[in-house]
DNA sequence: ATAGATAGTGATTGGCCACTAACTTGGAAG
DNA sequence: CTTCCAAGTTAGTGGCCAATCACTATCTAT
């Protein structure tokens, strides 16, 4: 049952990406991550300054996690293989519903903490954002439109996974071969 | 200032879009949208039988003015004539953030709610996106694929808007000449 | 004019939630 | 075994917010 907080630490950034993906920054109580750590709720506010460190360190670590999975899929890849293989492992995303979903509720956030003038979140969670994608970039041969496609291909996928299009739903059809044209 | 039910309805849902949009669902409170309509806040519970009803009648809105959208600028036109047409005016609606966000707004709070067990909510929003990607599909020529690529790159504007990357940005580069590819 | 309907407001409330303060428990080193 | 620090808890507070209720103002038709 006792960790160390470093520890701690660590299940609250797990139990918040799944939390904050299912109800949003404002939607989630600090008592549900809580709850899902298994510890009290203002214990959190001794590993974390706020609800909002524990939201940034866990979008964090989303796209982290997102780069760790392109990145094993393609390992020794380049190109148009590597593309195909980080489209199937994004793919294989679908079934971690959560992990996608906390990428969207950061997406919406950002947007929100910049509608009301905090615009050096909006810096970082593009420096973040931009980063995957160069990395992405480099690792399929370097193209923007390719790259540019991959992305986009993502983002819809997020889109219908929110939706909860079922996956033998016809609205998949279109993936089948969908990889960056090259 | 003082107008029908019906008039005000429509002026609440206006608001809503702007409001929800930047907030989303629980971020945004009643008041800030009767604020901006102009009306007292226990106003909106004569007019809509909860918050929830406000959302819902914001979200169909904007989807409709989607489709009004690629409708207008698609008008007479069929194929890849009409994908362009519809890419170039979506790219044009950039400009309108607000109207972006609440599709996004959208697919994370149906998310939210299916979270909850509320499924009747997703079935209606599947059948709403569902229905505007089919009058694209046709409008476009029909074919599958190249639905998917023009939804899959209006949900990558989605992102790009929602975190802010500034049209000049390197990152959009990769959408010149990005029409469904035929 | 006035009665009835429709548009609209002010005051309030009960519940939730981020965050604080003060206290308790456990374990490892001397 | 005791001392000390880090891990963790219980109780509480102030603010916000959806929704309700009782009320007022304005239009319209006779």
């Amino acid at each position: 049952m006792r960790m160390s907080a470093e520890e701690r630490r660590e299940s609250v950034v797990r139990a918040a990406m799944i939390e904050f993906a299912r109800g949003g920054y404002r939607g989630t109580s600090t008592e549900a991550i809580a709850r899902r750590v298994g510890v009290s709720q203002p214990y959190l506010f001794r590993l974390f300054p706020g609800k909002q460190a524990i939201f940034e360190a866990a979008a964090e670590r989303c796209v982290e996690e997102t780069w760790r999975v392109f990145d094993e899929a393609s390992a020794g890849l380049t190109g148009e293989a590597a593309a195909e293989a980080m489209s199937e492992a994004y793919l294989g995303l679908v079934e971690d519903r959560d992990q996608l979903m906390m990428q969207m509720q950061l997406y919406v956030s950002v947007f929100a903490a910049r509608a009301v003038g905090e615009e050096e979140i909006g810096e970082s969670a593009r420096r973040l954002w931009e980063s995957l994608f160069e990395r992405v970039r480099i690792r399929i041969g370097g193209d923007m439109k390719d790259a540019t496609q991959f992305f986009a291909h993502g983002m819809l996928i997020n889109t219908l996974v929110a939706l909860g299009f079922p996956p033998d739903h016809r609205i998949w059809g279109g993936f089948d071969g969908c990889e960056p044209a090259g």
